[in-house]
DNA sequence: ATGAAAGCGCTAACAT
DNA sequence: ATGTTAGCGCTTTCAT
């Protein structure tokens, strides 16, 4: 069996309290003792049972991460991120997949699993502006992404309308006129697509560029495959264009595809831009130029902002706030020089 | 405060025992009592508290993932098919990452934070033979990899030998005879790298090639970068050849990068296998033949035998284990028909 | 500076 | 079929 504070206490010649006291760094212990209790520990290579402590102390030192699937690569790299940022305050985290699927969000929310953790950082992707009433949990909740806003929690998210906004600048700016996006939902207002679309257009507004219907893909999902498919529908309708804006990365890399194998050359016949800055955009032929979105600074402030919750137990910090990271475009060679 | 048994108790007239029964779905209630206390359960929104469930039956119902990092797509589908088939069981995964630092590695094996779980799937990539010893930890321990063979734990892992001679013989099969390797390590025995490349020299053997060192290229990491730098390498050096193994899917493509560079064409001047079968390598440009390792069978068994020993309290089970999954070819465009 | 003791919420052995 | 009760190992008043 493994030992206990009381396996140690007895070694040491002490009570179970001056072990506790040891361990916590209570500060009126004496340095002999201390030494004593010490030794006992390593001798004994006692290590504290955290379920005692979790029980005790209503705690339990790790966080829930609920996301649609790490084999997405922006999923993916928000886990390592998060669970960096986490590690280095000491706490560990638990991973659910919920496939974006809202049923599963929903049960996600209410999973007696979640008891296990002080908390969850929670990016949904099915839920929607009707289920903000959901996110009324009795455990600190800090949202990501872009399907709820002005919701119970707090929320730390992206800057996706001017970052969108900036990206089709960027086009517009090294002469492109006719810019195809591909990823659009028909209709969405909210959710990543209906952001970066809005920014898009903000753009063409502000440089007196006419829309054009014709230059909209539509996918379901953003799979690289998604990119490509709709980027050959594109080029088969004969839709003229000299620029494609990917909703993201793995979008704009599939697009990239289509595009190279229509014979089109990649920046001089189209330049392309993604969104997410994926590590694989620095590899892709030619590399893909495309907007940091902030995901680190996301991480790092969705977890610092859950344990400011989890610590305050009497409600000081107030009301949900909204948290939005610093973006910023990553010039490669899919797009040409100025 | 969250209900507790004793609450349900209450409120539905009976004991703790009762309610304790009906909530491990114990056979011995009365039908009208079970639903009293079902009702009671509703009504106060009643959830167990994990902390103390695991302080009474020692198991906690996590299991901890340790692996390199997520980033690495590799890495993030392993986790994926890990969390799938851990949830399938009802158990919940925690994550930790060593980043593939040897140091860390050894310290994860005795972290204070495994005894959050019930138990550690750990897939090692600085440890090595000689940190076999280390592997003797207090708790049920399943490895991945092929940095550590016959240790005292259950080892589950891939046909890697046999999977790199396929591969290579797929390429002799298709007429080639000078192929590259990108991503070898000097004098590695095992590991991935040290056992794939001893696969594709009993390829070469059986087939009557000569073995030439000139058209191995050694790669630190196994990036996508690496690859595109080995190959523009070998490339610069003048060597001749018509096929390539990228002992791993990212090299494979980043050496497929450099190839298309030089304006080679794949596969009619170079044709490319990897390895891994990543979600990306059915979008690359063309689209990648590789090897599928048998990822999911990975998960399924790792999760599989790490709950048997969690579950296997009196050590019935007996000696550590060797398990190998089946490997497959998944032929693409990267390679030419028979 | 240290000790004694209560109790967190649950499970399970033991009663009835 | 249901109730009583003793801990699991820890933190934390309250004493000394």
């Amino acid at each position: 069996m493994a030992a206990t504070l009381h396996d140690v206490a007895r070694i040491a010649g002490v009570s179970i309290k001056t072990v506790s006291n040891v361990i916590n760094d209570y500060p009126h212990v004496k340095p002999d003792t201390r030494a004593r209790v010490q030794t006992a520990i390593e001798e004994l290579g006692y290590q504290p049972n955290l379920s005692a402590r979790s029980l005790r102390s209503g705690l339990t030192g790790a966080i829930t991460l609920a996301l649609p699937e790490l084999s997405l690569s922006y999923f993916a790299e928000l886990a390592d991120a998060v669970i960096r940022a986490a590690e280095r305050a000491g706490k560990v985290v638990l991973i659910e997949q919920t496939n974006g699927d809202r049923a599963r969000e929903l049960e996600v929310l209410t999973s007696p699993r979640l008891k296990m953790t002080d908390g969850l950082i929670f990016s949904p992707l099915g839920m929607g502006m009707d289920d903000v009433a959901r996110l009324e949990v009795p455990y600190p909740l800090v949202l990501l992404g872009e399907r709820i806003f002005d919701g119970p929690a707090d929320h730390v998210t992206m800057r996706n309308v001017e970052a969108a906004r900036a990206a089709t600048e960027f086009l517009i700016e090294r002469g492109r006129k006719r810019i195809v996006v591909i990823g659009a939902h028909e209709d969405e207002v909210i959710g990543s697509a209906g952001l970066r679309l809005r920014g898009y257009m903000q753009a063409l507004d502000a440089a007196g560029l006419e829309f054009d219907p014709a230059l909209i893909g539509y996918t379901t999902l953003w799979h690289r495959s998604n990119g490509a498919t709709s980027m050959r529908a594109l080029l088969a309708m004969g839709v003229e264009f000299d620029a494609v804006f990917g909703l993201n990365d793995t979008l704009a890399l599939g697009a990239m595809r289509a595009i190279q194998e229509a014979g089109l050359r990649v920046p001089d016949d189209v330049a392309v831009i993604g969104f997410d800055d994926l590590d694989e955009a620095q590899y892709s032929l030619p590399s893909l130029t495309t907007v940091n979105p902030g995901r680190d600074e996301i991480a790092e402030t969705a977890v610092a902002t859950l344990l400011q919750r989890i610590g305050d137990r009497d409600g000081a910090i107030g009301d949900a706030r909204q948290i939005l990271a610093r973006y910023e475009i990553v010039e490669r060679e899919s797009t040409p020089p100025l």
